[in-house]
DNA sequence: ACTGTTGATGACAGGCGCTGACATCACCGG
DNA sequence: CCGGTGATGTCAGCGCCTGTCATCAACAGT
């Protein structure tokens, strides 16, 4: 096959995705992704920071959806801006839901790498917020609901994932800023 | 010396912080700080299950005044005990202030040790949600309130470590929850 | 067809993080 | 004085990741 054989980047990020499936993460070791894609193991880490990230190529998609997403909005309070924003952005992972079941059971399987998620989560939450100020919303409103929204996202992945009913991701992340709004407004429940 | 010379583990950790400090993280070695604490680098490994974990050693005494506080709460609307258990953890970090301060410069100067405070803030949000079921609170809404409070808890101590003035870590978490009361229930301001 | 440039890859060396295995030493109870 | 216990030191070694240089495909200009 010589060099040169095209989308090295995506045979990686599929024999990853396959390595950590079959063996574990730890048990994989970065020649071995390397040797799966037919490269070596220096190019791998020419394409990828490390070994986690192989896992992540697709968060900065999902970023630069959310942040069009809150800029092109038509308006409204900035906690359902944001939240909209997302569900808006659901569509880009329930059109590969396989691919994103299994990469989550990857995830899940190990710290290091729910590390790594979480710093995209935190990222993406800066990037909300920075596109919700671009709105004109002031900073603190705007740090509190893109966290929020991104906490909510992240509640809503988490049970779309795990659901065995055909609930979408979008209808997952709406009822959980139902339920916030609940929570927020209920002055008193239980004890 | 010889072995035996007391608290190797908090010698450890000072030594850790201090040269992350002078010359950060990725210039300082394992057997950087194992020297400097006066013993092997594998004494360092013995305690610290990475080069990371030195810097959290207090974090499972912040998680268990939580989730106590949780457990031993009056009662109220889920996200209220939440907060208010974040509120009277508080002053196990005020109290150290300027630990706080240097700790929170070290870990905001590299991103290992953001994905590591990201992952210790998860399982403090898994932890209070347990506490929350314990009460008696649905898991959903013990999710969605622990989560979200977690997420408060970040932004004031964000604004805790940055603030000039002499506001309390417990206010900033206080404010940052009346924002998000005004955020979710307002229903329209900007565009 | 020849040549120079560009960019991705291969090959190699090496530092550092981290672990397993075994020896050593301080302390404690008998 | 002695054996047990637990923390430490010592050593070897794998895997992650990087710097450096050579190699090779593709492309543009001549």
């Amino acid at each position: 096959m010589g060099r040169w054989e095209p989308d090295a980047r995506g045979r990686m990020a599929r024999a990853a995705l396959e390595l950590y499936a079959e063996r574990g993460y730890e048990q994989t070791t970065a020649a071995d992704i390397a040797d799966r894609a037919g490269v070596t193991e220096r190019t791998f880490f020419r394409h990828f920071a490390d070994k986690r990230e192989v896992l992540f190529d697709g968060s900065s998609q999902l970023q630069a959806a959310v942040v069009a997403s809150i800029a092109e909005a038509d308006g409204g309070a900035p906690l359902d801006v944001a939240c909209g924003a997302f569900v808006a952005a659901a569509p880009i992972l329930e059109e590969r839901r396989d691919h994103a079941r299994r990469r989550a059971a990857v995830i899940a399987a190990h710290t290091s790498l729910q590390e790594r998620e979480l710093l995209k989560m935190s990222t993406l939450a800066t990037a909300a917020a920075d596109a919700l100020r671009e709105r004109g919303v002031r900073t603190p409103d705007a740090q509190v609901a893109a966290q929020t929204a991104v906490g909510l996202f992240g509640i809503g992945f988490e049970r779309w994932v795990a659901a065995d009913d055909g609930t979408s991701l979008a209808e997952q992340i709406t009822r959980a800023l139902a339920d916030l709004r609940q929570l927020a407004g209920a002055p008193a429940t239980s004890g």
